[in-house]
DNA sequence: AAACAGGATTACGATTTTGTAATCGCGGAG
DNA sequence: CTCCGCGATTACAAAATCGTAATCCTGTTT
């Protein structure tokens, strides 16, 4: 399934190496040089690539700089040469690994396994804010009270969240409103109160809710948790 | 500015401490019993509470606990009692505080103002992509590019925070829309690509920009930062 | 009681959003 | 060159969003 872009300018190795890798599974892409290596780079936007370090029209690990620039996908350098020092260039310059030749298939595939298993980065985790029987969800729009979770429109979302996130604090009309907008305006108040208004009636907010949304006299509103 | 509820019912002390506090600019709002308190807690909102421990109708660290459920406002306890195991039930009830009579007034101001700064929570971070040359706030629902900012619909939105989490990586058609509704469904294909095509257009996503939405043959997409 | 004040809710309509369907554009096959 | 396939874009219409304004409600003042 994973697409590998594999550049190696040794034909009988290059064969030998696409063959195993198809056989393993991979989806792999060829190229003999440099020039090509960049435009399959464009086209197959590879998971993972095996880089050969000399090649006929410029240096592998030269080329892994630009390459990083364009895509988070794990370099592995294949090459002869085994000094200590190219060994630590070849990590400078952004490989991932490091395998000399000669070198066998199945560690070759185990090393790759490694890669695009640590590639496989965790799960943007959403932004949310989660309180007892009340979550919101800033990816997915929605909130949750109380077991039922709806969607909610970017300008209640917006409202609900800041009073989540200083729950039990007070917070005015214009500080919402210059939050939301950018900028304050002459009345503010209308527009957060029926927004407001809006969002209790959306999430079901009642005097059965295990939360609250309380004005105060100076035109401050407050989340509250209500216990009894 | 800062509300404060002064729970009290030795009436000297809370005239002194009121006056007191007032001059120095607070919103004082007393109470000479719990049942009081209880009413104003709902009615001031305070950012703060001076809670008196012995109460006529019942026991300040008990009332502490049912406060704690409905704000987080910071309380400072003011009592008589100055045994070690008083002062350890009172940090345990939920105290912030623990100042014992007769206490000066000037502390009390200054760990009233110690607590205030405390609480001062940093700011709700907005959730947010920053990549050089573009930026993705959930919060605002807006994104940039090279510079130039602009709001998305919740759709566009959701797509570009998805590439973006994963910036050079495929992302598949079916995983997008799985992502975002939940759940997968025939033809996928096409809203997503209207979305994204709509997404362009919103970004100004040109040939000049530094980002591009490339897609592969086999339904992927990926965003990618050009480098020329 | 009537008038009033001010917050909450509802009404309304311009605008935006968004899925679906139609159209365009382009590279490859015949 | 024409036809096809397929992805990109555009068109369209239903639905949702949202600020403004009108109305409702409730406690207070006169």
């Amino acid at each position: 399934m994973a697409h590998i872009l594999l550049v190696e300018d040794d034909s009988d190795i290059m064969r030998i190496n696409q063959s195993f890798l198809e056989k393993e599974g991979y989806n792999v892409h060829c190229a003999d040089s440099v020039q090509q290596a960049a435009f399959l780079l464009e086209e197959c936007t590879p998971d993972l690539v095996l880089l050969d370090v000399m090649l006929p029209d410029g240096d592998g690990m030269d080329f892994c700089g630009i390459l990083r620039q364009k895509t988070q996908a794990p370099v592995i350098f294949l090459t002869a040469r085994d000094e200590n020092d190219d060994v630590i260039k070849g990590f400078r310059s952004g490989g991932d690994d490091y395998i000399t030749k000669p070198y066998d298939l199945n560690v070759l595939k185990a090393r790759i396994e490694a890669q695009l298993r640590r590639n496989a980065r965790p799960e943007a985790q959403h932004p949310r804010i989660e309180l007892p029987d009340l979550t919101i969800d800033l990816f997915s729009g929605t909130a949750e009270l109380d077991g039922n979770a709806c969607s909610l429109p970017q300008r209640e979302l917006q409202i609900l969240y800041l009073l989540a996130s200083r729950i039990g604090s007070r917070i005015s009309y214009h500080e919402i409103y210059e939050k939301i907008y950018g900028c304050d305006v002459e009345d503010s108040k209308n527009t957060i109160r029926v927004n407001i208004s809006r969002l209790k009636k959306h999430l079901a907010m009642d005097d059965m809710s295990t939360y609250e949304i309380a004005s105060t006299a100076d035109g401050e509103y407050v989340l509250r948790r209500v216990i009894f």
